[in-house]
RNA sequence: UGGGGGAUCGUUCAACGGUAGGACAGCGGACUCUGACUCCGUCGAUCUAGGUUCGAAUCCUAGUCCCCCAGCCA
């Protein structure tokens, strides 16, 4: 039990509500819905659920500059989707336009609320600070009679943009800036997406806020942490109008590892089209989830899982992975699907020849039935199945090595064949025992490993996606290095694969259908961009990998034999892992200008010549190994040369060059013999 | 330095004066026609210092650290 379901017992107890539950979801239609609103959407609807009470929804559309029809929407279809309903409670805060304009006259009837004639930034001024009280307006002690009267003109349209508000009085000197006479109406000349021109003032939320919940009778009114120092707010509108009194209640707002969840950081990516729209499947949005494969079910029981309490909380990405997987795994059919093919010839099938296994669609679930999947001489199976010199625990195919097609028969290889020019592997040569049709064995030997695979002739050929989390650290938002979020993106969030083998029975693939592809993890029917007969999948979430475990793990036991790695090394910045040194570009450069930098007494100033037909400076800290830095001049040495460029103080930073050593002793790389410029060094 | 919150395994949520528990992650093992799933085992925490008490994560005192607030945004 929760600490919200705590006090709503409490209030049951007491009879607070005369034991009625009401609560809503008040989203403002300005952008899209995503997992942290999945958080709040699962807490107030199951909340009124559990207490046979009621949600709403309700759009809080007090601001028209901001929102739009699409996002009402689209927030309705999500909401849907989620599995809930609001059956015909469907609200707008605009709805209560009418009623909040009465009860703002109200307020200034009480002497409550003044016209204000103080421009943004006088009011600024006055609000004091953290630590000082503020000033009060010299329009604050208007008299009734005229703030009624200004109010009205104000809505009459008599004032430009600006210059009026409506200010509720309260207290200058308040600790709590919320308390500073906070503005309750402000003139905008903006239509509004339902109201249309009707108005040109609008309500501020604070205002709007608590007396939507009271006009709709709402209990328990429950809302993010960084609404607590509102909460005396919301209470004095409601006491002094003298009108119902829902409870405000603020809990910890949902954060996940490798994401963002600030509304203005998901629209930045989304028009700086560093993604492909408030959709793409690596957005935490509902709609890029349920585009990736999610499940409402693994959502609403992601939301269940991280409870809600008050403490400031990110949520290990991998619980929202496990609970796709769990549902998943029940839930979608299994099929074959070969990434990165590699073509395999099996010598002694006669050729030709073509046979069809029924292979079930679920292994431990018979009521999902089966499918015909055709086999034949010529197949495609896994690159990352084969290996030529395998190391302990590889099980997989190698030479020699005798392996099972998954319901189909025992392969051994026998050959390898490779590209003349580059080495590389083009196919393998096998034979079958046409004994272990099916994929049993008569005279019972086993075979360690189990791979997938799809006939040549008779599989579909189609583009895969390959989605990875979105960021490469943990907390790209609050980094506290005051970095951009977006310098931590993902470059291999996404990886698309086009010549992709499946089996037949994919074609037919439904949009928006999954299927879990055996030993590689669920994939979906992309939504738009299937299209009839050629599905196109994205990945939902990979199958939990032990080996690669265990191939990780290898690294780790290296480190732990050399002491000398282990000392603690402080990193900021992203980490890194052996896979990253593959993304590095180096590149010769020709040292082509050095100088010294004023106010450094570390860094010189190179400008190299990497062969792009024009120079790049970089800032080196090497000036304590080159008393003369002329020596650098002519040198070649290794840049890296697919850097982000870097501000410094002095300029901009257009890569790095490879040194080694410290203080004095230091040395750049320097590079003999007649690479040229540009060259890519590997 | 004003006000409002918060601090419990790596992460997250519980325990409300009485054995610090669950989930995810990790590690080890069993099983396996998916190195999946499943099963079993295991590691592991009360911010600090005092105090009250037979007994403190919980109550008291004093600190420390973290988050939020100075929009005519919500």
């Amino acid at each position: 039990m929760d600490f919200i379901r705590a006090i709503i017992n409490d209030h049951m107890k007491t009879g607070r509500f005369d034991g009625r539950v009401h609560t809503r979801f008040p989203p403002e239609p300005n952008g899209y819905l995503h997992i942290g609103h999945a958080k709040s959407i699962c807490l107030n609807f199951n909340i009124a659920a559990d207490y046979n009470g009621l949600c709403n929804l309700r759009m809080d559309d007090t601001n028209p500059v901001k929102e739009e029809v699409e996002y009402v929407e689209s927030i309705m279809q999500d909401v849907r989707w989620l599995g809930y309903d609001w059956d015909d409670r469907m609200f707008y805060a605009s709805d209560y336009f009418d009623q909040l304009y009465d009860c703002a006259v109200e307020l200034i009837r009480r002497g409550k609320a003044y016209v204000c004639d103080q421009s943004a930034e006088e009011m600024r001024q006055y609000r004091g600070t953290l630590t000082e009280p503020g000033r009060e307006s010299p329009w604050r002690g208007r008299s009734i009679e005229e703030n009624l009267d200004l109010f009205a003109r104000m809505r009459a349209g008599e004032f430009a943009d600006g210059e009026k508000t409506l200010r509720a009085k309260i207290d200058m000197a308040s600790p709590n800036l919320n308390m500073r006479d906070p503005v309750i109406y402000r003139i905008l000349h903006t239509s509004h997406h339902r109201t249309g021109d009707k108005w040109c003032i609008y309500p501020m939320y604070d205002f709007t806020h608590c007396l939507s919940d009271s006009i709709e009778r709402i209990t328990h009114s429950i809302c993010t942490l960084e609404f607590e120092d509102h909460r005396p707010l919301y209470d004095w509108f409601l006491d002094e109008l003298g009108v119902y009194h829902p409870q405000q209640i603020e809990f910890a707002r949902l954060n996940l590892t490798y994401t963002v969840m600030s509304k203005r950081m998901l629209l930045q990516l989304v028009q700086q089209k560093l993604v492909s729209g408030w959709d793409d499947p690596r957005m935490p949005t509902i709609s890029g989830m349920r585009r990736r494969g999610y499940t409402p079910e693994s959502i609403r029981n992601f939301c269940e899982r991280i409870g809600v309490a008050k403490n400031d909380s990110i949520v290990d990405v991998e619980l929202l992975e496990f609970c796709v997987r769990e549902d998943l795994n029940l839930k979608a059919p299994r099929r074959m699907a070969v990434l990165n093919p590699l073509k395999v010839v099996i010598e002694n099938y006669p050729e030709g020849k073509a046979e069809e296994f029924e292979i079930p669609n679920h292994p431990d679930n018979p009521a999902m039935g089966s499918r015909k999947v055709p086999f034949s001489r010529t197949v495609y199976i896994e690159r990352d199945d084969f290996m030529e010199d395998p190391p302990a625990k590889f099980f997989r195919l190698a030479p020699g090595r005798e392996v099972r097609l998954r319901g189909a028969y025992f392969i051994t290889c026998t050959g390898v064949v490779r590209d003349a020019k580059t080495g590389e592997i083009t196919e393998l040569v096998c034979t079958y025992d046409p004994a272990t049709r099916g994929g049993d064995s008569p005279d019972g030997r086993k075979v360690k490993g189990t791979l997938h695979w799809v006939s040549a002739e008779h599989g579909i050929e189609a583009e895969v996606r390959l989605y990875d989390r979105l960021f490469t650290v943990p907390n790209p938002a609050g980094d506290g290095e005051g970095r951009d979020f977006t310098e931590y993106l993902n470059p291999q969030s996404l990886v698309t694969l086009k010549s992709c083998r499946l089996e037949p029975s994919l074609k037919s693939a439904a949009p928006g259908c999954t299927y879990q592809f055996e030993r590689q993890g669920y994939f979906c029917a992309d939504e738009k961009d299937s299209a009839e007969g050629s599905p196109v999948f994205n990945r939902t979430s990979t199958l939990r990998d032990s080996w690669a475990k265990i191939e990780k793990g290898g690294d780790r036991t290296k480190q732990k034999a050399d002491p000398a790695k282990q000392a603690p090394k402080k990193v900021s910045g992203p980490r890194i892992d052996l896979g990253d040194f593959e993304k590095i570009d180096l590149r010769v450069g020709l040292v082509r200008e050095v100088s010294l930098v004023e106010g450094s007494s570390k860094l010189l100033r190179l400008m190299v010549d990497v062969g792009e037909g024009r120079l790049r400076q970089i800032f080196a800290g090497v000036r304590p190994a080159y008393r003369e830095p002329d020596d650098l001049l002519g040198k070649k040495v290794v840049v890296v040369a697919n850097l982000k460029d870097r501000e410094m103080r002095f300029g901009k930073s257009e890569g790095m060059i490879l040194a080694a050593g410290e203080g004095s002793r230091m040395g750049v790389v320097t590079l003999d013999g007649d690479p040229k410029p540009g060259d890519r060094i590997s």
